[in-house]
DNA sequence: AGCTATTGATAATT
DNA sequence: TAATTATCAATAGCT
């Protein structure tokens, strides 16, 4: 490359290093470009400095190519719900063979390795995927137990006004005119004409 | 690079294309892992082929560096929603430029323009996070409302009962031992002792 | 999958 | 920060 052969990183000065990445960085993002242009690949990649900033390049939207992953990620059929321990031992091994160049002989790993890895990956995924399900649901049968209630409410408000009538008959039958006080001193709140609406406002679209 | 220098490319023979890609891949990759070693930087590439199939490296598990992007892409303080149109121009914009090799000169744009682009660009995600928080609440509300009609229902279950009891207390004074035929013959069916409780069964964990 | 002529990338320097 | 250039690295076309 330059002058000179470069092995390891050491620690240089902070103005030399900050050139050197902005270099490499632009190197990487400019192969990624040639590779999309010349393949009519869709390339994303995300970068962050030691720093913790930020640098990205994409052929198109971030956002587009971050879910057609996720996409891609969920389409590989989750196994049964691997061991979480199971999960992160894989991950350090990915980790640690991504430090030894796991994605420049990628194509060398086995290949039954590498994709029980990916799907194991995704178990994350997955999961989440199966709360939205789960929460669909949920929200289904919380409107479906309003909606019986609802109902239930309304038979009951009727059965409890046929019972009230019943009740006025009769005292009017036995003591035409005059009040009873034998009888609880009894007053429905629930059974006024004219109420047979829910007593609750329960405005809810599913 | 090879024997002769290359421009564009045509559609050449499917075997020729895998084999370059094949191998730009793998350059690309190494570039990525050379920047993450010397300057530890987190690395994560995302390529779509043509076809469609997905290609990835990463320095550490992918979906880690994916969610540090979206937490510091949610940092930036989202506008106060730009109009949709304006963001899709934008985001075209963006594109035409990626085209461009936005990446390459990332750092010659205007630091303004690319800053309100980005921050443009997160509009999406800040709207699903309300849309997060907006469940949520409609679930509560759900909730809320499930047990408020259950009380009720519960308190006009007991007020029927007390009604259903007055009515035979009154009848057995009238007619001791006898059966009225005057009134009708209703029957309460949500009156019966012992079924105080919700004739639905709710198990809902909120 | 290896090889190499040739172009491309870049470390050190200005 | 930008340009130059001596060197090393990547790779296109061949086997």
């Amino acid at each position: 490359m330059g002058r000179r052969k470069i092995q390891i990183q050491k620690i240089e000065d902070a103005k030399k290093r900050h050139v050197a990445f902005s270099k490499r960085r632009k190197g990487l993002f400019k192969k990624a470009n040639d590779l999309s242009v010349k393949f009519e690949a869709q390339v994303g990649i995300i970068v962050f400095s030691l720093s913790g900033r930020l640098y990205q390049f994409s052929t198109s939207r971030m956002e587009e190519i971050l879910s057609k992953y996720h996409e891609s990620v969920d389409d590989l059929q989750n196994p049964a719900e691997p061991d979480i321990n199971d999960l992160k031992e894989h991950a350090e091994k990915l980790q640690l063979k991504s430090r030894q160049m796991i994605g420049l002989d990628i194509e060398n790993l086995d290949i039954k390795e590498l994709q029980e890895l990916e799907s194991k990956m995704t178990w994350g995924l997955a999961t989440m995927k199966k709360q939205k399900i789960l929460r669909y649901e949920k929200e289904k049968m919380l409107s479906n137990q309003l909606e019986k209630l609802k109902l239930q409410e309304q038979r009951i408000l009727k059965e409890n006004m046929a019972l009230h009538r019943q009740l006025v008959e009769l005292q009017s039958i036995m003591m035409p005119g005059k009040r009873k006080h034998f009888l609880n001193d009894f007053k429905p709140k629930y059974a006024k004409s004219g109420d047979m609406g829910s007593s609750l406002h329960l405005g809810y679209a599913h």
